[in-house]
DNA sequence: GCGCTGCCTTGATCAAGATCAAGCCGGATG
DNA sequence: CATCCGGCTTGATCTTGATCAAGGCAGCGC
């Protein structure tokens, strides 16, 4: 499934027009998402960005691919295009916790590390941008801008980690499932300001279990409540209508 | 109370001598600190340096002062010297969270945000050296490594938080509790290599419940356990000394 | 000395969420 | 079509940690 990107303002940001992007011969297969790819480098000079097309190679991957192990090397960064990408850890008896979702256009991977601290998987269907460690290294070392973003990209990361810490700790089930949709319909659309009211869940209840530190039972008798209250509706087991979104949000804690 | 540095290795690392530390006329009150307060600005040139020390005031605040309110305007870094910052956000109803423990040389304060996600509290007697945010950001705009050492405590926070949503999400609480007593031998003197064997508890066990997501009841008890198996000792009830490093290393999930 | 206060511990009981178990549903496969 | 399988839901029961309650202990002011 490819979905539609309005285009328009990034290009006006960008200062580029679409027959400039089109003109750099960039190996990208997927056309709503390139802009997104160039998007998330920034102003970059052509002269870079045509550096970075020539390095990068766009990628699908199904569900369920790992995209880089824990405590493994790592060798590129995936940028986001579509789709949901989940990053987890595990222990060493098995019980694992998802401890962030990234979503277009996020850039995967740990900066300046040789090893990354935790597993990245494909959580839905996803396409990504995949850039070499040396190029972007040497991308940033000569951008500033691009360095900017990705500073900027690491506080906000750290800001929603806080923020999920809150959530892991403090809050009860029911809470944990109201905040959990609300932050998918904030993040699932980079396009649209505010929250989606109708979207399919991108990820497994398994998964949803996982990032809420909860089991899936809690989470499945969470959402029939919140059903039966009225607040949303499913149908298809992944597709969800937000009925009442202040009643939603008043159960985020 | 005073804690020794160790000082000799990071004046080698910066390629100074004492006699250029002093004779630098910073303003500084505790003399066991200002190199730490420099080692954390890294490889400054020198006129940078005088440019800092003479914007910075060094502050003795005792334990429970407000450093930054949450939601609140932040006019200026803390670089910690001795003691313990907690970060921490509240619910509504009242229910806090404690996201992040800073030790020394942390700079405390969220980088280009106007207004602080957090709030940030003295957690034990503290001295920090206090920077304006228009310093700060003046010398990261023309200082390379200086921008590169920020950089790198945000990911390094970045990975802690995430480190520490495993903890709170997916472990029982005598493992939250082993893990904490770790994270805190391991944290506490940034001039040893390896874990404190004796050290004293620089929070209240209301904290560490905040920081752990239980309650005090909770922690005590698991106090309790640890020592009646032989673990640990409790002296004064701060005053710990890890007894089996091997099997509380076990503990922690 | 006495009582007060803040911080911590311990015990009894309760409830939220985990665990165990069964069954449903839709899609794939023969 | 029947069967299987993975993902999800629902119910019954159990466990962990929360809550409620009481008391210990060190420091401090009178």
């Amino acid at each position: 499934m490819v979905r539609q990107h309005r285009t328009g303002y990034i290009l006006r940001a960008m200062d580029m027009t679409r027959r400039d992007i089109h003109s750099l011969d960039i190996p990208v297969l997927c056309k709503s998402c390139e802009v997104r790819h160039k998007g998330m480098c920034g102003a970059l000079p052509p002269e870079d960005l045509q550096y970075l097309s020539r390095q990068t190679r766009q990628i699908e991957q199904p569900a369920g691919t790992e995209l880089v192990g824990e405590s493994t090397d790592v060798g590129a960064y995936d940028n986001v295009m579509c789709g949901v990408v989940k990053l987890s850890k595990t222990l060493e008896d098995g019980r694992q916790q998802i401890i962030g979702l990234q979503f277009a256009p996020d850039l995967v991977g740990r900066l300046y590390a040789s090893e990354s601290p935790m597993t990245a998987e494909a959580a839905s269907d996803v396409t990504v941008c995949r850039v070499p460690k040396a190029t972007l290294e040497r991308l940033i070392e000569r951008n500033p801008s691009l360095r900017k973003r990705l500073m900027d990209q690491a506080l906000r990361e750290l800001d929603e980690a806080r923020d999920w810490m809150v959530t892991l700790g403090r809050k009860t089930a029911a809470e944990k499932v109201a905040s959990l949709l609300l932050l998918i319909a904030t993040h699932l659309d980079p396009d649209a300001p505010g929250e989606a009211r109708v979207f399919d869940l991108p990820i497994s209840r398994l998964d949803i279990a996982d990032y809420l530190g909860l089991t899936i039972e809690t989470v499945s008798r969470q959402f029939s409540r919140l059903k039966s209250d009225g607040i949303i509706t499913i149908t298809a087991n992944r597709h969800i209508e937000i009925v009442n979104l202040e009643r939603l949000a008043k159960r985020c804690g």
